[in-house]
DNA sequence: ATTGAATCTGCAACCGATTGCATAAAATAT
DNA sequence: ATATTTTATGCAATCGGTTGCAGATTCAAT
């Protein structure tokens, strides 16, 4: 169980009589160097298997080839979707991924910026967790020239490149098809308000209100953190009311589904008596009694534009305005949750 | 945006007047170096914003600090659990973690072991895919003297450190569960039998109907992926039967959330007609109707023994035996779906 | 045959932290 | 005051791959 000596380009190059600089060019494909070389390094590499020191060459080229990913949770259907897109894009481009996972905490996520920071990472891909509040702790990266990109969770309104999707008519598609279902009370579930994806979403819950005659009440809003017990909860304040709504938008599916399931309980009916739309089309959109309609996504797409554009900048293959915004389409499925009116679908 | 000189050692040295050797024993806490020294060291890297840098020192020590994670999937809540307790207790010890997915195939189980290999990770964590029959790929490290363990899905019979739950008498807990509630003819839905937690949970079915006298036939073995078309389809054939059963164990929450809800479809009432027993304790199973009886087994807890394992042994604080197996608890928990007798539990 | 250009290859310095060995300085013993 | 031990520090080599520059070789052109 002794340690076996690693073998080196030096090893290589005394092997075939030429130098190490010839060797360490040969396996980077310089131009500079004959083909014959080359072939011959090439051949007594894969030979003997020979496998390059990362260290080494990080040390010498001041990068590391690794990217580091933040994510505010890993719960979701959705993220795990986003981490695979970005998982396929990084492992092709022969980047690694370390994964910090800051549980919704700012805490948590400062901390992973900061050990990113000091393990020295090439790039930063990042959703902003439940509580945080500014950007302060991306400032080292930025400082360094070290990009950072934000997806879904972002601040829309300050500088960096940003993958999102339209959270303003997703809330307003959403909205609409209720409206359209013939709803006319139609309440609102969602989590903070500080977040873009959830005030987005109000603002295009709000618009779509108003398009349609409908007046907005801040107490037909509620804030919960979508987390099972605080959806039972919410549920039961709403049936608690003297007047039920005939409608509910929530910006979560498993928030969506457990209100539903407490509902059921109390035995309204979905959708004749109550109506609901999700958000996410999480798999458990067709477990639940009756399928939930939601706003789909594509996670896996997301996460590969996102990986894309920053494995492009850090390439200089394309130089990506360091600002922009990137928006991803999304849908309404719709399904028998929100169906009032059979027959035509929005 | 230009790139700003990195800080090192010998920035600290010299500005200390004294020699990178020194402050390197400093920053290490080596017992021979004065007090003082060590004090005006720390209060100047701190002051300065120092930060060590991993690859020359990795270079240098030839070890990486770095643990390979490779996981079957990335879906269940389960599995998500582990990642968090495996990330809780290498993060606290200074560890990184690289997380490989094998998404279920083989194929890319190799492919992330080679590459952690070239990486050259301190260690390897791993739950292996559908499809792996063997373990050469993980050959290299073994050789190397580099530890490998195994969680959750394993080869129960061979050599290595593997975190387990009873996967037998978790599925005898369930089988049991499900005669004490009346039931004479339990099916059992499954998946890859070449998996020891599938052949285990079985083991334990056949074992739990023979002590109580009911007769195991095999065409009453259902092995689907697990997946939501697999599911559905198991189901439809279960229908198709000229005798349905009146329980069945599934070994999956999601498939047998699926199950039931095409059940459900059919006409069949849960558990009146057939009781259910799923595997898991995913969400899922209090959202859908009716709740669903499963097997939990605490998956935060598992990741971190595994972690703490593995720690131990690269830190030579522990010698464990590289050939031991760790036994996890895991408990039935009774839910409506398999209520057929109310009051008494089990 | 001579010159100029093009093509290869090697030397040696470098990236930054670590550590065995040697030496200097201080503390203790004789 | 001298010898001996202890304590603290520095020197320089090392880990392995990369790259600017110079020199060597080959080839074509005059």
């Amino acid at each position: 169980m002794s340690k076996i000596k690693e073998l080196t380009i030096y090893d290589i190059a005394h092997q075939l009589k030429i130098s190490a600089a010839t060797v360490s060019r040969a396996l980077n494909d310089h131009p500079g160097v004959n083909k014959h070389t080359k072939k011959k390094v090439l051949d007594l590499t894969n030979k003997l298997g020979y496998r390059s020191n990362n260290f080494a060459s990080n040390l010498r080229n001041q990068k590391t080839n690794t990217i580091g990913l933040i994510m505010h949770e890993l719960k979701s259907q959705f993220m795990i979707s986003v981490l695979a897109g970005i998982e396929r894009v990084t492992t092709e481009a022969n980047y690694d991924l370390i994964i910090g996972h800051s549980s919704e905490s700012f805490k948590r996520e400062a901390a992973n910026a900061l050990n990113f920071f000091h393990k020295r990472v090439d790039g930063i891909i990042a959703s902003l967790a439940f509580d945080t509040e500014n950007l302060t702790h991306f400032d080292p990266f930025i400082k360094k020239g070290i990009p950072v990109i934000y997806f879904d969770r972002v601040f829309e309104d300050t500088n960096g490149t940003k993958v999102i999707i339209n959270n303003r008519k997703a809330g307003y598609d959403a909205t609409k098809h209720l409206i359209k279902q013939g709803c006319k009370r139609i309440f609102h579930i969602t989590s903070n308000l500080k977040r873009n994806v959830y005030s987005e979403r109000m603002a295009g819950y709000k618009l779509a209100l108003k398009e349609h005659g409908l007046s907005f009440h801040q107490k037909n809003v509620f804030i919960n953190d979508h987390s099972e017990e605080a959806s039972i909860d919410t549920a039961k304040k709403i049936l608690a009311l003297p007047t039920l709504p005939d409608g509910i938008f929530i910006t979560n599916d498993f928030c969506a589904a457990v209100c539903m399931q407490t509902l059921k309980e109390a035995g309204i009916r979905i959708p004749e008596d109550i109506a609901i739309v999700g958000f996410n089309n999480d798999a458990i959109c067709n477990i639940i009694d009756p399928p939930l309609t939601t706003i789909n996504y594509p996670g896996t797409e997301i996460g590969e534009i996102v990986a894309r554009n920053l494995i492009n900048h850090l390439q200089g293959k394309s130089n990506i305005n360091l600002t922009s915004t990137i928006i991803i389409q999304s849908d309404l499925i719709i399904r028998a949750s929100s169906l009032k009116k059979k027959g035509r679908t929005n």
